[in-house]
DNA sequence: TAAGTTACTTTGATATTGCAAGTAAATAAG
DNA sequence: CTTATTTACTTGCAATATCAAAGTAACTTA
């Protein structure tokens, strides 16, 4: 995916919009997936890889690094004591929320057969 | 980008999850973009292609004929009476503007430099 | 009717994704 | 304490998607 030497988050805006700025980093299949198993508690990289989605590890992976770079989340020493990586969001992250529930609101009207899995997402 | 042929939209979900399904159809950096231009009265290929985050024309195409086959979005005559190509939002489209709004918001409150372009958005 | 303009398509290089396999550190089991 | 298992990744590579530039056919304007 990545090689360690270039682990860089390039920031060039396409443009100053917000949207624009948003999607520049939001904008894909998988980043907002995360930020949902995170509203909905999850906190390991095992959680987040064994949603339904079947994230492969390489994209999860760098999501983590991007979303860690961008300040939407970051790593914590986990509550049970274990030395294995934790994530949990920053503010900037849980503002997510309303993007999340928008688009859960808007799958639920619209498309056919979509249902709420767990929790309230 | 995707030849004549092949001009279908597969419609395999990754879940049921009303998110990750939105994400399926609205993921990437390019289609709410478009969205965002038909809000503020974008009709028409030329002035898509005209917004300041310059989406290339193929890319472009494509996510019109994705946006059209999932009814977000659908051809009409244009009011002018040209024979160009026009397009608008259906109500499914319109209900994006929540989506949109939010992802103003995030970006405006969280990136620094973002500013309203046009409009509100 | 000739000269743009519009709405795309095509081409080919580059970047990203997906999948399988590998690895080192942390934890659990014996 | 030693071995086995789990966790959190990384690596390699084929498949897919993106970007930039150029091309084209239908439509409109001069």
């Amino acid at each position: 995916m990545r090689k360690a030497i270039d682990k860089c988050v390039i920031t060039t805006r396409r443009s100053p919009c917000p949207v624009s700025c948003s999607l520049d980093i939001l904008g894909d299949k998988w980043t907002l997936l995360i930020i949902r198993d995170m509203i909905l508690g999850s906190t390991r990289f095992k959680e987040f890889e064994s949603s339904p989605e079947n994230i492969p590890t390489s994209v999860l992976a760098d999501r983590l690094y991007r979303l860690t770079e961008n300040n939407i989340i970051k790593q914590t020493t986990s509550k049970d004591g274990s030395k294995h990586a934790a994530y949990v969001l920053t503010s900037k992250g849980n503002d997510l929320f309303a993007v999340i529930k928008n688009l859960r609101d808007w799958g639920l009207k619209w498309e056919k057969g979509t249902r709420v899995l767990l929790g309230n997402l």
